[in-house]
RNA sequence: GGGAACGUAGCUCAAUGGUAGAGCAGCGGCCUUUUAAGCCGUUGGUUCAGGGUUCGAGUCCCUGCGUUCCCA
């Protein structure tokens, strides 16, 4: 077989079952002219004898763990030997072998220099200290004529930008003094049909990047960075809350009714039973039947769903972290919120190259989440943004009118008391400084009938949210435990709703029932983990958190 | 739900209503220490889709599709 000289010749004569597949499906679409390019660089490196598609490899290490391996000394007693080193001269240089997307590639002619990257490198641009957090520089490898061993530098010269290879060899400094690993061989590990993003500004199309994700990832490693650190934090999460006591647990999905939240469900048809089932809306009427089963402390890590608006904190499907801790109340779920949060701020300094620096940046802000959080009751934050107590009905009355809020609903009711405060309330909120993260506490009982009412003051309910950056990232309460009161709260409910909202929100009895054999005293949490990865990552749409966000279909 | 902006080569972006361009990628050539390598040559377009105005539309108008931002 003759061995391709040059890339892009036309290979004659091939028997390899990586030629052009005239026989594909869908002809009237013929390929691209670049992916057609790459399929005859495919042929080529088959009729090399290379499978371009790889198999098992031992041994592969990451671009990090490559760079944590380069030996200097064993490199510059290598370089002192000389080309004619002395008898008994050891070549000590640690050997590596890495595998990477080809995101650079210069070809000198016998020597073919490329610039390799895996989940843990992104590039380093002239003048740039680092590249994005957590990572480290893409590594390069040399492969030459000379010492490369088997097809290795003719499938180098084939090679095209995205393709995945195995280089093995060892590890040097060349004498502009970059990390390199100098190939004795390359493999194939998978050829890349598609053309790759611009190499140097990447791929910067936002929505080619959600909707393209597997491109997004290793054209923008700070993307992938993102995505690694909250793996990290979930890690962090989980072991924080198994470090207390708390147990993780797995509840429907899909159910009969959607309860927990006051939320929009997406309903679904299961045909075996012939019955309507509901995606979840929250996890927590499941939770507390395991509180009344015995269980004391449980945790969720809660894909929810609700079939609302999408904007950039909201994504149809989202993952909730919800716990609940018997005998415990809302002040344990405080103290618990932010020793989980300083934990993850933590995990992300670390990864900042800050240990211990917990102010992070969030878009032109800084949050400390080092210090203690701040507090202030809703009657306090009411009163302070609106200028009037949330309980004198004229003065909210007409703090309400001349803010030209609506005074009455849809159908000419006029709006009550305490729904007029709710809508103020929107001010308040906005009131608070998004960088300093604050627990907004005891909230009028009369809109939050799930949770108990304080014992010395039973207008206001036990109950937090926690604002950081802007947006509620926490909702924790005392649970409300007597299945009468709670039956009675649920019955009122309701009875308030229209038509509409009445098809998907039903009287959970059998909850009642669960009730009935008796929960303890339990404070209850939930933390938007989306929004939650958006504050402690410094990303500014909930996309940016989450992997494959919901896209209009094209 | 209301308002605004954007959609041009594989990617990143230009183009007064008057011949659709550049950089990168690609293709051909040279090169054994390059760094977004370099040098020479070169290919590549249904300007999101569909209507309309005009002698002439990437550009102006309308509708649709998609995305982003602001507001509620």
């Amino acid at each position: 077989m003759t061995t391709p000289r040059r890339r892009g010749r036309t290979i004659g004569a091939m028997s390899q079952t990586h030629e052009v597949n005239p026989g594909a499906p869908g002809e009237a679409e013929s390929p691209h002219r670049l992916e057609q390019q790459r399929r005859e660089n495919r042929s080529a490196i088959a009729a090399m004898g290379v499978d371009p598609y790889g198999g098992r490899t031992e041994g592969v290490i990451s671009i990090a763990e490559a760079r944590a391996r380069f030996d200097p000394e064993a490199d510059a007693a290598h370089n002192a030997a000389g080309k004619a080193p002395p008898p008994g001269y050891a070549d000590r240089r640690p050997v590596a072998t890495v595998a990477g997307r080809v995101v650079l590639k210069r070809d000198g002619g016998k020597l073919v220099w490329m610039q390799l990257r895996d989940h843990t490198s992104g590039p380093q641009a002239e003048g740039e200290a680092a590249p994005p957090q957590g990572l480290v520089k893409d590594l390069q490898i040399a492969v030459s004529k000379a010492d490369c061993a088997g097809p290795g530098f003719e499938l180098a010269k084939y090679l095209d930008l995205g393709d995945v290879v195995v280089a093995r060899g060892p590890l040097m400094r060349t004498k502009t003094g970059e990390i390199t690993v100098w190939a004795s061989s390359l493999t194939m590990a998978a050829k890349s049909l598609a053309p790759p993003p611009e190499k140097f500004k990447g791929l910067s199309d936002v929505e080619i990047r959600y909707r393209k994700r597997y491109m997004d990832l290793y054209a923008n490693p700070e993307g992938m960075a993102v995505f690694m650190l909250r793996a990290r934090l979930a890690s962090v999460i989980r072991a924080f809350l198994e470090r207390r006591g708390f147990v993780e647990v797995e509840t429907p999905t899909l159910q009969i009714q959607a309860g927990g939240a006051a939320a929009r469900p997406f309903v679904t048809h299961m045909n075996a039973l012939d019955i309507d089932l509901f995606m979840r809306v929250a996890p927590e009427l499941y939770l507390k039947r395991l509180l009344v089963g015995g269980m004391p402390r449980v945790f969720e890590w809660s894909r929810n769903f609700r079939n609302e608006g999408v904007d950039r904190s909201h994504n149809p499907e989202f993952s909730m972290i919800e716990l609940y801790e018997a005998f415990g109340d809302y002040g344990t779920m405080r103290e618990l919120t932010e020793s989980l949060f300083r934990a993850c701020a933590g995990e992300v300094a670390s990864a900042r190259g800050a240990p211990g620096d917990l102010r992070l940046p969030y878009g032109e802000i800084v949050i400390d989440f080092g210090r203690p959080f701040a507090a202030v009751t809703y009657a306090e934050l009411f009163e302070r943004a609106i200028g009037c107590s949330m309980h004198d009905q004229p003065a909210v009355r007409a703090a309400a009118e001349k803010r030209r809020l609506k005074l009455k609903t849809d159908k000419g009711v006029s709006l009550d008391h305490l729904l007029l405060v709710q809508e103020l309330f929107d001010e308040a909120e906005a009131s608070i400084d998004p960088s300093v993260p604050t627990f907004v506490l005891d909230y009028p009982a009369a809109l939050c009938p799930l949770t108990r009412p304080k014992a010395s003051d039973p207008r206001v309910a036990e109950r937090f949210e926690l604002f950081v950056g802007g947006m509620e990232l926490a909702n924790a309460y005392t649970e409300l435990n007597d299945p009468d009161v709670q039956e009675a709260k649920f019955r009122e409910q309701l009875a308030g709703l229209d038509d509409e909202e009445a098809t998907f929100r039903t009287f959970d009895a059998d909850f009642v029932e669960a009730l009935k054999v008796g929960m303890p005293p339990a404070g209850g949490l939930g933390i938007g983990i989306d929004r939650m990865m958006m504050v402690l990552l410094n990303q500014r749409s909930i996309r940016d958190v989450i992997l494959f966000p919901l896209m209009r279909p094209l």
